[in-house]
DNA sequence: ACCTGAACACCGTTCAAGT
DNA sequence: ACCTGAACACCGTTCAAGT
């Protein structure tokens, strides 16, 4: 939908700052998003926000919208066709270790969730995607209830590790340690 | 003469200052922590704190060290010399649960990491936490790679269950839950 | 339909002046 | 040693006026 005109354009629609709001999201976090510093991104004048949206606010949850209508259900789309519990659980690690875009934004949400508008948007992401573990655990063999919590353990460990592996200052794991401690995880949780 | 119905004292130290801090970040969040609220709260003008620290960034740093010397190791001092993993591990979920003012500053620098100072201290606070698992785990048995590998698979299931059991929106798990929960937890990671 | 530019409120920060 | 009160900068928000 983007038309062949040039950078320094100056007509936006709410979708331009919507994917503005997404890329900053990815490169410094939610509370980077700032109107002043995207407007001048755009090269627009703040003002000129208010046209599409009624405040921050409402161009934060617009923006997650659009990001979890998009990437997430793009990468659910992915994950979730894989039958075996020990593939799919290796998928959604390996996800991790990428450096895609949609990742970026699923880490940087994971560190604001002091944002009511992310803890929303996270509960709904969260759900899914035990929802979908749940099933699996219970194709591999476990009844209603481990499969439950084995599903809240393994989505525990991942959104545990995320943090862990996204947070300055903790050694980062190489290639090598990370394929080993995903082996670690699938021997250990997967049935 | 002593005006007799001013009702608090005007008279303040950094330390003061710093358990306030620690106070709004308990209840609202570090995104909460603002100086002209904190004065309101003091009881003093929002000029008065900077003789004290040299700007907010300070002060949370200062509040965020004092809890890390109190509450923080208080608590690694209680689950530390629990020999038995299996123990250690219920004693380190079961910490989560409670509604110690520790625990609420703990849930809340969890959802604030995108603050470069939190970052920094979490960095400590974890691999703390996952030295000493790692230790039980060499002592109930497992080689040195393997406790590596079990001990951050811990701690990242505990960091991501405190996410997801405090993700409003998210039903959160009653008592018994929570107890079945642990034990399958329990089950599943302690050899 | 979308943008500018001036205005205002809020909060972090500075500082001279008070006790 | 600690506080006040006025000032300024920054950013979110509003709005009348522009194209």
């Amino acid at each position: 939908m983007n038309p062949p005109s040039k950078p320094e354009r100056t007509r936006l629609t709410a979708e331009d700052w919507e994917h503005g709001a997404l890329e900053m999201i990815a490169e410094e976090g939610v509370g980077a998003l700032a109107i002043e510093a995207l407007a001048r991104r755009l090269n627009v004048t703040k003002g000129s926000f208010y046209w599409h949206f009624r405040n921050r606010e409402a161009l934060l949850q617009a923006a997650l919208q659009r990001w979890e209508n998009n990437d997430e259900t793009e990468v659910l789309a992915k994950i979730e066709p894989i039958a075996d519990p020990r593939q799919r659980l290796r998928a959604m690690f390996d996800f991790v270790a990428r450096e895609l875009p949609s990742h970026r934004i699923y880490a940087a949400l994971l560190m604001a969730l002091d944002h009511p508008a992310v803890q929303t948007l996270m509960a709904r992401v969260s759900e899914r995607r035990m929802d979908f573990l749940a099933a699996a655990y219970r194709e591999a063999g476990l009844d209603a209830a481990q499969a439950q919590h084995r599903s809240r353990l393994t989505y525990a460990s991942y959104v545990g590790f995320m943090q862990i592996n996204m947070t300055l200052g903790l050694p980062r794991l190489s290639h090598e340690e990370f394929d080993a401690y995903v082996d670690h995880v699938t021997e250990t949780l997967v049935p």
